[in-house]
RNA sequence: GCGGCAAUAGCUCAGUUGGUAGAGCGUUGGCUUCCCAAGCCAAAGGUCGCGGGUUCGACCCCCGUUUGCCGCUCCA
C-alpha cells in the first residue's frame, strides 16, 4: 500500500510537471478538488472523448450523439428524483461524531410516540375485552389525547420547517424534543446543515423574478428530455441510443483522490432505448460491449472487473460497474444500468406530454426501457494516465520514465528531431513537420542531445520519434523510433504518414 | 464535516536551541555531439501557502486560515 501511495504521488507530480493536470486557481492557493487540464492533458482528454464517440456514435448506425445544455428546467430534477433525494438536512453528534439525517431523527421520535399510543390501545383492549371500541378510546382517553396532540403539534411544526427549509427550526425541534444520539446518548448536536448535492444558481438578473435553477448533476436527463426530439427528427427506431459527453456537477461532501472524485466532472453517457421486457438481454450485451471497448486499449484484462450491484437505485432493475485497478485500488470507472422506464415515465407525468414510441412491428405504443452506459471521463483519464506511467530500468542500467499511452490516445503522435542543429537538418525536419501536421499532432525539438530528446518524448507518451540525419539529406529517408520498444526503422519520408496512421490504429 | 499529518524554486528535498535561503534534476541561451538523459559555459527562477501574534529579529515558536494526504463519515 505504501508503495502504491508513493506511485500515486509520482503520477500526480508527473501530471503536473509535464502539463497534464494543474490544481485550479493555483496562484490563489487552489480550490479544493478542482483541477485544470493543461496543454498535454487537454489533448489526451480530447482523444479519449473522440475514441469513445467514434466507438459509440460512428460505429453504431442506431446511436446518435447530442450536446444538451447544463441548465435545465427545474422540474427536470423533480421528475428525476434528484430534488428529493439530494436535499437531506444533516446533523452531527459532537460526542459520537456520527452523522444523522435530521428529518429521520424526528421521524423516529414520532414513531416512538405512536408506539406509546399503540401500547395504551393494547392495554385498554385487554382490560375492556370485547367491549373495546378503538376509535372511541382514541378520541376520549386523556393520555392518548395528550400524546396525540403533541405528535400533531410536532408534525405540523416539522412539516412547516421542512417546507420553508428552516434549518435552525429543525435543530430547535430536535432540542425541544430532547432527542439523544443513539450511539453516545448525548444531546450535543451541531447545527443542522443542508447537504444538497446539487449546485444551484439563479436564472434571471432581477432577484424577484429570478428562479432557482441547478447545475445538472448528471447528463442523462438531457437525453431523456430530448427523447421525442431525437426519435422523431432522426427517424430512430427502437432499439436505438443517444450519446452525450458533457460536464456534470455534484457538491460532494468529500471530494478527493486527485481527479477521481471532483465536484465538477465530465461524463460520457449513452442511453439505449429498448422494448420493455428485452432490457435485461440488452443490459448483458452492453456490459460485454463496454468491457470490450476498455480492453481494446490494450491494458491488462486483470486491471478490470465487474461489480454487480445488489442494492439498486430507485430507478434501476439491474446495475453493474466496470471497476478499474487504480493506484488506490479497484474503483468504479463506468456504470451500466438498466434504468427501466422510470425516467421517461417520470418526465411524461411531470410534463404532461405523451412520451412513448409506436412500434410498427408490434403495432403498439409503449414507453421504452433504458440501458445506460455512463463513464467518468476524468476517471478514464486517470485510468489511462496512471496505467501508462512507468519507470523502466533499461538493459544498460539507466532508467527512463515513459508514458505507455495507447498510441491512439497519445497527445502528440510524433516528434521530428534533427540529429544535429546544423547542415540543413533543422530545415529538413521543419519540412517533415509541415507534411505531417495536417494529420497529426507533431512536436519539433532540436535542443540537447538526441537521447535526451527521446526521453522527453517518452515522458509525454509520444509514440514515434522521427529523426533527420545526414542520410536524410542524401536520400530522403528518416529513422523512426518507437516509444515502447525503442527500436528504429528507416523509412522514406513519403511513407511516414501511412506508417503513423497504421501505428496509432487500434488493432 | 470530524480527527491526525504536511506545505521551502517547475519537480524531489535540505535548512544547525530563532540571526536576511541551498542542492540535485528540470527550464532558457550558447558550445559540443551522426542515435537513447546525468558533456562544457552562462542565466533565469523563492516576500519559505496565506493572515495575524510573540520577539531587537521568525522558514523555524503560537493562533487562525487555505490547500493536499491518511482514517472515519458521505457517495441519490
Amino acid at each position: 500500500m505504501a508503495n502504491n501511495d508513493e506511485l500515486f504521488k509520482k503520477i500526480i507530480a508527473h501530471a503536473k510537471e509535464y502539463g497534464f493536470i494543474f490544481p485550479s486557481s493555483e496562484i490563489y492557493d487552489g480550490l479544493a478538488a478542482v483541477y485544470d487540464y493543461g496543454q498535454m492533458g487537454a489533448e489526451l482528454k480530447n482523444n479519449i472523448k473522440s475514441y469513445w464517440w467514434k466507438s459509440m456514435v460512428q460505429d453504431h448506425e442506431n446511436i446518435v450523439g447530442i450536446d444538451s445544455a447544463i441548465f435545465m428546467h427545474p422540474t427536470v430534477w423533480k421528475a428525476s428524483g434528484h430534488v428529493d433525494a439530494f436535499n437531506d438536512p444533516l446533523i452531527d453528534n459532537k460526542d459520537s461524531k456520527k452523522r444523522y439525517r435530521a428529518d429521520v431523527l424526528i421521524e423516529d421520535y414520532l414513531a416512538k410516540q405512536e408506539d406509546k399510543i399503540e401500547k395504551e390501545v393494547e392495554k385498554a383492549a385487554k382490560r375492556f375485552g370485547d367491549a373495546f371500541d378503538k376509535s372511541q378510546f382514541l378520541a376520549t382517553n386523556g393520555r392518548v389525547l395528550e400524546i396525540q396532540s403533541k405528535i400533531d403539534a410536532v408534525r405540523h411544526r416539522f412539516a412547516e420547517a421542512m417546507t420553508s427549509n428552516d434549518l435552525p427550526e429543525i435543530k430547535k425541534i430536535i432540542e425541544d424534543l430532547e432527542i439523544v444520539c443513539p450511539v453516545s446518548g448525548s444531546r450535543n448536536w451541531t447545527e443542522v446543515r443542508q447537504f444538497n448535492l446539487m449546485f444551484s444558481t439563479q436564472m434571471g438578473s432581477v432577484s424577484e423574478d429570478a428562479s432557482q435553477i441547478y447545475l445538472r448533476p448528471e447528463t442523462a436527463q438531457g437525453i431523456f428530455v430530448n427523447f421525442l426530439n431525437v426519435q422523431k427528427t432522426g427517424r430512430m427506431k427502437v432499439p436505438f441510443g443517444i450519446a452525450q459527453i458533457g460536464k456534470a456537477f455534484r457538491n460532494e461532501i468529500v471530494a478527493r483522490q486527485f481527479i477521481f472524485r471532483m465536484r465538477e466532472f465530465e461524463q460520457m453517457e449513452m442511453q439505449f432505448f429498448v422494448r420493455p421486457g428485452s432490457e435485461l438481454e440488452w443490459f448483458k450485451t452492453w456490459k460485454e460491449k463496454r468491457l470490450k471497448w476498455h480492453l481494446s486499449l490494450g491494458f491488462s484484462p486483470n486491471k478490470y472487473r465487474f461489480h454487480d450491484h445488489e442494492k439498486l437505485a430507485h430507478y434501476a432493475n439491474a446495475a453493474a460497474d466496470i471497476e478499474f485497478d487504480f493506484p488506490f485500488g479497484f474503483k468504479e470507472l463506468e456504470g451500466i444500468h438498466s434504468r427501466t422506464d422510470f425516467d421517461l415515465k417520470a418526465h411524461a407525468e411531470h410534463s404532461g406530454k405523451k412520451i412513448q414510441y409506436f412500434d410498427a412491428e408490434l403495432n403498439e405504443n409503449y414507453t421504452p426501457y433504458v440501458i445506460e452506459t455512463s463513464i467518468g471521463l476524468d476517471r478514464m483519464f486517470l485510468a489511462v494516465f496512471s496505467t501508462a506511467f512507468n519507470e523502466e530500468k533499461l538493459e544498460d542500467g539507466s532508467e527512463r520514465t515513459v508514458l505507455n499511452i495507447p498510441p491512439v490516445l497519445a497527445p502528440y503522435k510524433a516528434a521530428v528531431l534533427p540529429l544535429v542543429k546544423k547542415d540543413g537538418m533543422p530545415e529538413k525536419a521543419r519540412e517533415i513537420c509541415d507534411i505531417l501536421k495536417a494529420d497529426f499532432m507533431i512536436q519539433y525539438d532540436e535542443k540537447d542531445a538526441i537521447g535526451r530528446r527521446y526521453r522527453r518524448q517518452d515522458a509525454i507518451g509520444t509514440p514515434f520519434c522521427i529523426t533527420v540525419d545526414s542520410e536524410t539529406l542524401e536520400n530522403n529517408t528518416v529513422t523512426v523510433r518507437e516509444r515502447d520498444s525503442m527500436q528504429q526503422v528507416r523509412l522514406p519520408i513519403e511513407q511516414l504518414r501511412s506508417y503513423i496512421f497504421d501505428g496509432i490504429r487500434v488493432k
